[in-house]
RNA sequence: GCGGGAUUAGCUCAGUCGGUUAGAGCGCCAGAUUGUGGCUUUGGAGGUCGGGGGUUCGAGACCCCUAUCUCGCCCCA
């Protein structure tokens, strides 16, 4: 066969398919006990939303979204993201037009798409969940969206991760540290690396988490937006902290830690895993209080937090080694051709009493049968034969010890129940 | 977009200096066991050696192009 995936795609098979589902079924949990509810929204918004929210500057607009015009001439992009799918919905539907009005949403194993080189933990078209809360200036909001994906990650068991969190301000404040920053890196110029030459250029703020050893021992004397914050953005900041130590959240103040994104502000944080390689990050979010009105919503402050889930399945596997196979209840051998009839019957008295069932669909001998039973981890073996016929009984085998007896077909989901 | 590594059976991989019919383990199918799994044993099926071009008497191996994966850069979840 020549046709394959599209490069950076990839097909989701079992038993990997039964991990993502053990992992939307915990997002989903966890988002109940929380308090959020579910949103999805398009594959492919306008691209004006994510120049207008995103920032037309970042690789992410510029270099690696999926353009599409469709055949009414709309400039259509699959998204790359979705806070700004999310704030425009909100906007739209009116969720945020009452005074004091909050939207706990989440979404959940949502297709995103990004023309990117692939690499491991990197796809063109990746997974994310992740949450907005929209409404709350207040530092338990910050709070609350690090608090669900930390209880997340530690209810899938995770304890090799680590938490980093930073502020970045409010916007003028982060324009007066940026300008500094400026100022401290052109002195040194002619030592930058060329990468962070260009960035000095583009994004300085970007020269921080340079990976080049030079830039950042450069970086590390670099101002801090820590000395320019107001006192407001220095309360909120010190409250969150405040609240995640009260919760024995462990974390650890990163000042280079910046997003890529343009709308953020104030907190931002970022959970990653030395599992991962290069591209460590298993989540990131933080505050966006101007991009709702930015995007012509009511001025709504917010924050929230997106997750790959690519990337948390790598560190899961890893977590945890070769996946059990799913073990099925029963499987019926057949012995007797022409009984299709009782095996359907019994299939769904066995099915009916919440047990799962299987039988061979091959027409194969009985060997082969106790064979597939034993590979599909069959607790029991029902026996459908002549002689089981002839009696009106069936042969009930226990597979873990051998043992086998006749019973009557009705008795058989009570004998499974109390085995 | 830049640089390195890889690609051989369903899976994990070996394949020497370029040599004749490309191998192993696991898995799969069947027999030993005419109605009974695992363990053992015997046999069997399964390969356009990623694709295309070139060098050569001869290419899985060498050269070029290409696709994909992977590691790093970049970027980010």
């Amino acid at each position: 066969m020549d046709i394959k995936a599209p490069r950076g795609t990839k097909d989701l098979l079992p038993p990997e398919s039964t991990l993502w589902k053990e992992i939307e079924r915990s997002v989903d949990e966890t988002a109940r006990l929380f308090g959020f509810e579910e949103i999805r929204t398009p594959l492919f918004e306008s691209v004006a939303l994510f120049k207008r929210s995103v920032g037309e500057a970042t690789d992410i607009v510029s270099k690696e979204m999926y353009l599409l015009t469709d055949k009414g001439g709309e400039e259509m992009a699959l998204r790359p993201e979705l806070t700004a799918s999310v704030v425009r919905a909100a906007i739209e539907h009116n969720l945020l037009s009452q005074q004091g009005s909050l939207s706990k949403l989440y979404y959940n194993a949502a297709p995103m798409f990004r023309y990117e080189r692939p690499q491991k933990g990197r796809l063109r078209q990746f997974h994310q969940f992740g949450v907005e809360l929209l409404g709350s200036p207040h530092p338990l909001a910050d709070f609350q969206v690090i608090a669900f994906a930390y209880a997340l990650y530690r209810n899938l068991g995770f304890v090799n991760f680590e938490l980093r969190l930073n502020t970045l301000g409010s916007k003028d404040v982060r324009a007066l540290w940026r300008s500094a920053l400026v100022d401290y890196l052109s002195k040194y110029l002619s030592e930058l690396s060329d990468e962070s030459k260009r960035r000095l250029e583009t994004n300085p703020i970007r020269v921080l988490d340079s990976k080049n050893q030079r830039d950042q021992e450069i970086v590390a004397d670099a101002p801090t937006i820590l000395d320019y914050l107001s006192d407001d953005d220095r309360q909120h900041f010190e409250t969150v902290q405040t609240l995640l130590t009260d919760s024995g959240i462990l974390y650890r103040i990163d000042p280079t830690l910046v997003r890529g994104l343009d709308y953020y502000n104030r907190t931002v944080f970022e959970l990653s895993s030395s599992d991962l390689g290069s591209q460590d990050a298993l989540c990131g979010g933080g505050r966006y209080d101007e991009l709702v009105e930015q995007l012509g919503g009511p001025s709504t402050p917010a924050v929230g937090f997106a997750a790959g889930v690519e990337r948390l399945v790598i560190v899961l596997e890893k977590l945890r080694g070769e996946a059990p196979k799913q073990c099925i209840d029963v499987y019926i051998v057949l012995a007797e051709k022409s009984a299709t009839k009782s095996l359907i019957a019994v299939a769904a008295t066995i099915k009916g009493a919440g047990f799962s069932a299987a039988y061979d669909l091959l027409d194969r001998s009985v060997k082969a049968q106790m064979r597939e039973a034993d590979r599909l981890g069959a607790k029991f073996v029902v026996m459908i034969g002549a002689d089981e016929l002839a009696e009106g009984v069936v042969t009930l085998k226990n597979m873990s010890d051998g043992s086998q007896e006749r019973i009557a077909p009705y008795l058989l989901a009570s004998k499974l129940q109390t085995s």
